[in-house]
DNA sequence: TAGGCTGTTATTGGATCCAATAATCTCCCT
DNA sequence: AGGGAGATTATTGGATCCAATAACAGCCTA
């Protein structure tokens, strides 16, 4: 095989090295070095890397599990080609299974704790774009901001089944995302950026003011117009980012 | 460690011996054979299942991803406790995904082909409750109905990462529900099974009026009130009922 | 010449072996 | 006697080996 852009594996340090080859996976496939139909071959793989085939292995059935590659019989795995249907797709259930999370917790109301974790958080969102301009870090700290705020409504719900769906469905949007991104040099999408911000304003007061039905429909909306701005999220996924504490 | 009601290893025949791994771990988990808390040691396992570590290795973590089981750090894996809330929070996202599927599908209207299919199914459940009564069989005949009824709607909706979503989310209210099942043996619960009938009727009907509001809720109620009867589900898992074919 | 059958080869899946690691137990020190 | 540190042991994770299996190519036959 002889894949080119294999010099990730110098990447492999730190954290154990099964976890690499995952994450290395990922990337590749997001990237387009491993393109749709591709073969992936487990020992071609696994040398490529550096590694022995049974991280591979393991690697490759959970990827299988999150949709990005499917098994070809006996012949190896390939990344499934990601349409934009697919994203569609997984960003409607995300949509919906968020959108369970905020209903519920307007439902049952905040704690005073949620309270000001929402606040805070909600506050350094609004930071973000009090000085008028975006610039390179600020769209780091907006991204972590974002996935806070998606965690902290998911964490908060009192449901763990939406968070276990929703790990599995996100690595495809992500990984279409972070494609996405490589070919265009993300742009400082102001607008874009604040209206998501505004939106999660908009979701915490139903929250706050106890509105199941606007909660859940200011969370489906607010999935539905991440669609127009895929590219935002240029991380990876989840676990790339949490996997540090 | 020495479990007792290994005697399931006798079960491994046909099929992939792998398979049968997770499948044993499946039944024996929801069945008590290993309560919650237990230790599930690898090497334990796999002797009294007469394979290799590797299977229930692999049995292990995919069980972990579908949330049966928990990691204890380096002492191995051990059923999680599957309290009441976690069966309703199952139930709850299983709600919002077939209700995501049954708004797409009103929302676009159904093909010929999707039409005499629903018709021919919705025909084999009225059979069912035709006569009055339900024997043992008819129980079967229910079950294999509505899983069919479940996975149309599914299937039909033309986003594939709803039916991801649930395959991952579904093993946790089954694997109950067959615990439930087996301390009670299941009466005969002729209302709740024509309700439930009853419900998948609804669905259809503003499906076919192309109600996309309508088919998501009513949907949703039709899930929440499996809540009622939840240990109907004598089965197992979506996989071990379609693994024949 | 086309289709099917068979032998070969490549590749995954299972088993076993070894290393790294974490938990537990014991002993010593305070 | 209690606590902490170290050694020991049990257990998972990674590597390697072997078997089963499916794909493929070549040949033979109709």
């Amino acid at each position: 095989m002889e894949n080119e852009g294999l010099s990730l594996s110098q990447e492999r340090r730190r954290l154990k090295p099964g976890r690499h080859v995952i994450i290395s996976l990922r990337r590749m496939i997001a990237e387009g070095t491993l393109r749709p139909g591709e073969r992936i071959a487990e020992i071609a793989t696994a040398e490529a890397l550096g590694v022995s085939r049974m991280p591979v292995r393991t690697a490759l059935r959970a990827l299988e599990a999150e949709g990005l590659v499917e098994k070809l019989g006996a012949r190896g795995y390939a990344p499934r080609a990601i349409s934009a249907t697919d994203v569609t797709g997984a960003i409607e259930v995300r949509g919906v299974l968020e959108g369970l999370a905020a209903r519920r917790l307007a439902a049952r109301g905040l704690t005073v704790a949620e309270e000001a974790r929402f606040a805070q958080c909600l506050a350094e969102g609004a930071a973000i774009f009090a000085k008028g301009t975006l610039d390179r870090g600020d769209l780091d700290r907006f991204h972590d901001y974002n996935l806070a705020f998606h965690t902290l409504i998911v964490e908060a719900s009192g449901n763990p089944s939406i968070g276990r769906a929703l790990s599995r469905n996100d690595s495809l949007p992500f990984a279409s995302a972070t494609a996405l991104t490589l070919e265009q040099e993300p742009p400082t999408e102001f607008a874009h950026l604040q209206a998501a911000h505004e939106q999660h304003v908009a979701v915490l007061a139903a929250i706050r003011r106890m509105d199941p039905e606007a909660a859940e429909r200011a969370m489906r909306e607010h999935a539905l117009a991440a669609l127009g701005s895929e590219r935002l999220f240029r991380r990876f996924s989840r676990e790339e980012i949490t996997v540090s504490p």
